[in-house]
DNA sequence: TCTAAATATAGACCGTGTCTAAATTGAGCT
DNA sequence: AGCTCAATTTAGACACGGTCTATATTTAGA
């Protein structure tokens, strides 16, 4: 039993989730591979190994995970969803040549920063969002973005 | 002719953009309606009057609007994107009761901020999302928050 | 006024996501 | 192991936001 099958079964067992096999596997997609996936690629990944899994359940999966807080729903440029399996507090960076999306790890604003310009709003919350370059396509010249 | 009109005229001409009526009235009603409006709520506001547009023109116009630099497409929570006249540089606060989503005015981040969590990637631009509740919805007690 | 390019339009089409109804599976019980 | 019932899976229909195509209209400019 790998590190990663007892915490994510364990995660299940918490949220009241039966692990089951297509679950499983969308969650470990997504523990996998950090890159803030769609729902379209994690279906194709998924559907690539066994267990197999409908459109239908990688979308239902996705939703039980988030409403159980295993994953989270991040914005995002597109038209489609992109799921994140990175539950600590984090900021994102874009990159507007390949639209890859990265993690940057947390940092607090200083806690004047913004108090007046948030007038009376009651801030539960916040994420910078930064864009550019990914360290690989600011070394590329090509227009398209560096390629996976 | 409004102050209006002739800086909407104006921004056309820069932008080598005929101004013809429905571009005319897209612009407008980002301008005068600052709320971030959808794609389909410009086109419902834009066919309570004259000139009427269809769907496709107001997309079309939107498309060429956000290249010309004179609307910009701002990240949101749904599946429909929202438009933004807003030129200035400025952040964004949205109501996780509302949805309302609601400019807040620029400030920076102190020089030093994030500078190691950024590693090498050449960052251009960023912005901060803030979440929680806006005033209308902090002030009142429903479920379902503060109505239009 | 004449012409060419830009724009407007209706409707087909497509991608993303939700819903429905029926089949399957899993967890608790005996 | 069998029984039972709720949770889950599934295919396909459906809804919505958005794009594209083909054609008609308008605009800028000579
Ligand atoms: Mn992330
Ligand atoms: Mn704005
Ligand atoms: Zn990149
Ligand atoms: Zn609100």
């Amino acid at each position: 039993m790998s590190k990663l099958s007892s915490e994510l079964d364990q995660a299940f067992r918490a949220a009241a989730l039966r692990p089951t096999a297509q679950r499983y596997a969308v969650l470990e997609f997504l523990a996998e591979h950090r890159v803030h996936a769609t729902a379209e690629e994690i279906f194709d990944a998924v559907n690539r190994n066994d267990p197999r899994a409908s459109r239908a359940t990688v979308y239902n999966n996705l939703r039980a995970l988030a409403k159980a807080g295993l994953v989270r729903e991040v914005m995002s440029e597109g038209k489609a969803a992109r799921f994140d399996a990175n539950l600590r507090r984090h900021h994102h960076f874009i990159c507007e040549r390949c639209s890859a999306v990265e993690d940057i790890s947390w940092f607090d604003l200083p806690p004047s920063a913004g108090r007046a310009a948030l007038g009376g709003r009651n801030v539960t919350n916040y994420e910078i969002v930064f864009r550019g370059s990914c360290v690989r396509c600011r070394d590329s010249k090509s227009k398209q973005g560096a390629k996976s």
